[in-house]
DNA sequence: GCAGAATTTTGATATTTGTCTAAATATCTA
DNA sequence: TAGATATTTAGACAAATATCAAAATTCTGC
């Protein structure tokens, strides 16, 4: 995992509010993007961070992009996580 | 809690290896800095910002200053992450 | 009260980031 | 092939961030 994409890519409410709404299911750029009042590339901007941080996996069909979360990321992030929260830290640790 | 300020807070690599010395027990200031190459102004600040997120405490004792971690807020941090990363969101959810 | 130590604050600078508009690319349909 | 739609890329700009040196603050011990 990249560890440090994905603490960026986590820091921004935006790219969080993305991920939640890939949480229901895959969705096109397009559609992501009717929850939002940014301009599309800006969007695309903060599909390419979460991308750079193996957050969400791409699929194209037909003139669409569809994205989907990868959610294997999603669980070394919460390891990572637990790892750094955890008193007394032990061997292993890699924050 | 904070949440924005804790995910930014998260977001740097010097700050989160603060956090980790910190997981051994308190350390003041001084003893925090020696394992950083950084001035002690910019620690100051990367400080600054563990405070503002309500990440750690502060406690004068003398002329030093100790910082130490706040279990509370880590728990929360990890509450959040878990709702963000569970499928099929639900009620509740703030991410 | 003064000198010294620990830490923070201030002011400056360089880099990174989020946003936009405009242009480019990819795909569909007629 | 041409036009329409979906998305990304390029280039520009303002705001935020990490860093430093220097000055200020807070405390200790004489």
């Amino acid at each position: 995992m990249k560890q440090q994409e994905v603490f960026k890519a986590m820091a921004d409410p935006t790219r969080r509010a993305i991920l939640k709404r890939l949480q229901e299911g895959a969705l096109t750029a397009g559609e992501i993007g009717q929850a939002f009042t940014i301009t599309s590339a800006s969007l695309s901007h903060h599909f390419a961070v979460l991308k750079r941080a193996d957050l969400v996996r791409t699929e194209r069909r037909g003139q669409f992009i569809v994205y989907s979360l990868n959610s294997t990321v999603f669980e070394d992030f919460a390891r990572v996580l637990f790892d750094l929260f955890r008193h007394r830290g032990s061997p292993g640790d890699n924050a």
